[in-house]
DNA sequence: TCTGGGGTCCTGATGCTT
DNA sequence: TCTGAAGCATCAGGACCC
């Protein structure tokens, strides 16, 4: 019974999100095997449709290889701006179900659905409900839907029945539900844990279920407790709403290797302005700096600094970048050059406009946190805005608060 | 065959401070 | 003044996710 469900948590996921926004924006392409990705050698597979499936193509596969799967495969570049704008628009039918909805990527998100069957019904009208919301905001794009009272569980069951599925998987049930499922369903479980797992004897999730929680510890450390709980269906994570950015980077892969400091320092400059603008746009200061280069045999090195100021300047961060090169003693080449800032912190706004001192400053960003507490994050983004434009305006409208 | 780009989180090593 | 232990922050690397 929905009813007795002490928490409702639901997954929604996007079904070849980037593949099926290009199928939607050009019919030409529906019914056609369609592979995004960069058309550059050294790309690998972002989407394929469900049409290129069968032909074992699927993500992060070297394009190379998918086209020698399916050679009939029509390649489209990504136009992450597009797939962006539609996110948002799925992001805004997610908040009509729930005001806790956690992103966890362009496609794909959890809502908290505790407590609102009175509006919705039970777990199987809610996702019903979902899909069709979404089916509609979006002109024709299918998600595939889990409902669970454990993130872990939803998460599993929005990807049992793709495309365009609905799973209801009940605490009571989850256990036994789970059990059959392959290791590699573990959320947290890459390749290199699971050949640990394959390993010690364990195939299925039920294997680690039943398994002593002692020796997975032994041979995974805390990673072992965890898988350990998951498989148990026990997972007390909450939704947590909107996070806040910890990194922002922009890495390139080469068309050719490089190993000249000059050729390194150009691929550089280009990151450090094009992280600079980013941080800007998101009102980010970065409060250090990290440079990866990633050797011809796939080795990452990375080095990172702590900055003496924050910042958001591309300066700044090209300065330290070219600090961090100094301190790499691989000759190269190098495949890859990347750079990011980490740290990330939000710039006091009075501070930056230098109107007030420390203390008043503070004061200010108390009480902005006070509006927020009773108007909501809208009221006090707007009341931000006009902290900037009073400086020249003398009469700010405050109708946005009745 | 030949391995992206955007991230997060965890762990072990190291160095600094108390 | 020296030394060791404990706690903490930072760094580098690894694994993972979509």
């Amino acid at each position: 019974m929905a009813d007795s469900w002490a928490r409702v948590v639901a997954h929604a996921d996007m079904d070849a999100f980037y593949a099926s926004v290009e199928q939607l924006d050009d019919p030409n392409l529906r019914g056609r095997p369609v592979i995004v990705g960069p058309r550059s050698k050294r790309g690998v597979v972002l989407t394929a449709s469900y049409e290129a499936r069968p032909f074992g193509v699927g993500s992060a596969m070297p394009m190379v290889k998918a086209l020698r799967l399916c050679p009939d495969a029509v390649v489209v570049p990504p136009r992450f701006d597009r797939y962006t704008e539609l996110s948002a628009r799925i992001m805004e039918v997610f908040e009509d179900f729930s005001p806790h909805v956690e992103p966890l990527s362009l496609d794909e998100a959890f809502l908290d659905m505790t407590g609102s069957e009175h509006l919705f019904g039970p777990p199987r009208r809610m996702g019903e409900r979902i899909k069709a919301a979404i089916k509609e905001a979006t002109g024709g794009l299918t998600a595939s839907v889990g409902l669970s009272q454990t993130k872990y569980v939803a998460k599993v069951a929005s990807g049992y029945q793709k495309p365009d599925g609905l799973t209801i998987v009940p605490m009571e049930n989850a256990v036994s539900w789970l059990a059959p499922q392959s290791v590699a369903r573990l959320w947290g479980a890459g390749p290199k844990t699971q050949a640990r797992l394959h390993a010690l004897g364990y195939q299925t999730i039920g294997d680690i279920a039943e398994a002593p929680p002692e020796r997975l510890q032994a041979a995974l450390g805390s990673l072992g407790n965890h898988l350990f709980e998951l498989a148990n269906a026990r997972d007390p994570r909450r939704i947590e709403g909107h996070r806040v950015a910890r990194s922002m980077g922009s890495d390139r892969t080469l068309n050719i290797d490089v190993s000249a400091r000059e050729d390194i320092l150009l691929y550089l400059r280009r990151s450090a302005d094009h992280i600079a603008r980013r941080l800007r746009r998101k009102n980010y200061l970065a409060g250090g700096v990290r440079v990866r280069l990633k050797t011809t045999d796939f080795k990452l090195l990375t080095r990172q600094c702590t900055l003496a100021e924050p910042t958001d300047v591309a300066e700044a961060l090209y300065a330290a970048a070219q600090k961090m090169l100094d301190r790499f003693d691989h000759p190269g080449p190098f495949r890859l050059v990347g750079l990011a800032a980490h740290s990330l912190e939000r710039p006091s706004e009075s501070k930056q406009l230098g109107l007030l001192d420390e203390g008043k400053a503070r004061a200010l960003e108390v009480a902005l946190d006070q509006l927020a507490e009773r108007y909501g994050d809208n009221v006090v983004r707007r009341a931000r805005d006009i902290t900037q434009t009073t400086v020249t305006d003398t009469t700010p409208n405050l109708d946005f608060l009745h």
